[in-house]
DNA sequence: TATACGATCACCT
DNA sequence: GGTGATCGTATAC
């Protein structure tokens, strides 16, 4: 699994490294895994597009600790998304899993794909029994959600402007969202 | 206490 | 291309 130092870089580099590694999640004897595939850099209190710009408050907490956790929030009622926090404690920032390709769960010793689609944050969620409760929590096997490494090297990463971010004047434009274009 | 709206998705035209 | 679902959070009163 990645330690705990993984996270404590900076976001960009935590946002593009995580691509090609294997997120992992296990709940009620299940356990699913992906190729993370698809994240967004949220750093820093002066990112008007991040959570933490509007300072500390109950939800976005656990962003101003020490990197490593794991973020979740409800989105429009009905969706959780699932964020990592990276850097040292005081600097609020946070990177968002966006999908996972080829999903997989283990059945009978070994992987099996998993026939749903995983390709956006709240689809990756829902399958992955993602919720609210890991709030907080360590990114861990014994939290049941971590990332390992992988034999994958992307052959072409891509950035993009975040999604969803209109709101956020001059940032909305930072290219922070990174993609795998070719496996 | 009340109100507005969002780091989305599925379904419609 | 556009819209509705649905509720926690932040902000305003």
């Amino acid at each position: 699994m990645l330690e705990r130092d993984f996270f404590l870089r900076n976001t960009h580099t935590v946002a593009q490294e995580l691509l090609g590694k294997y997120l992992y999640r296990q709940i009620d004897g299940q356990l699913f895994r992906g190729i993370i595939s698809e994240t967004e850099a949220y750093h820093g209190p002066e990112d008007l597009a991040c959570h933490c710009a509007k300072g500390k408050t109950p939800r976005t907490e656990v962003m101003f600790e020490k990197g490593g956790k794991i973020y979740v929030y409800l989105i429009y009622g009905m969706y959780d998304m699932l964020n990592f926090t990276t850097m040292e404690e005081g600097f609020p920032a946070a990177v968002l899993i966006r999908g996972v390709m080829q999903p997989e769960i283990l059945q009978d010793g070994k992987f099996v794909p998993l026939p749903v689609k995983t390709d956006g944050p709240g689809k990756l969620t829902k399958h992955f029994r993602i919720t609210r409760e890991l709030n907080k929590n360590l990114i861990h096997p014994k939290t049941g959600l971590w990332v390992e490494e992988s034999r994958i090297k992307p052959v072409e990463i891509i950035r993009t402007p975040r999604i969803g971010v209109d709101y956020a004047g001059p940032w909305k434009e930072k290219p922070w969202r990174y993609l795998i274009k070719k496996l």
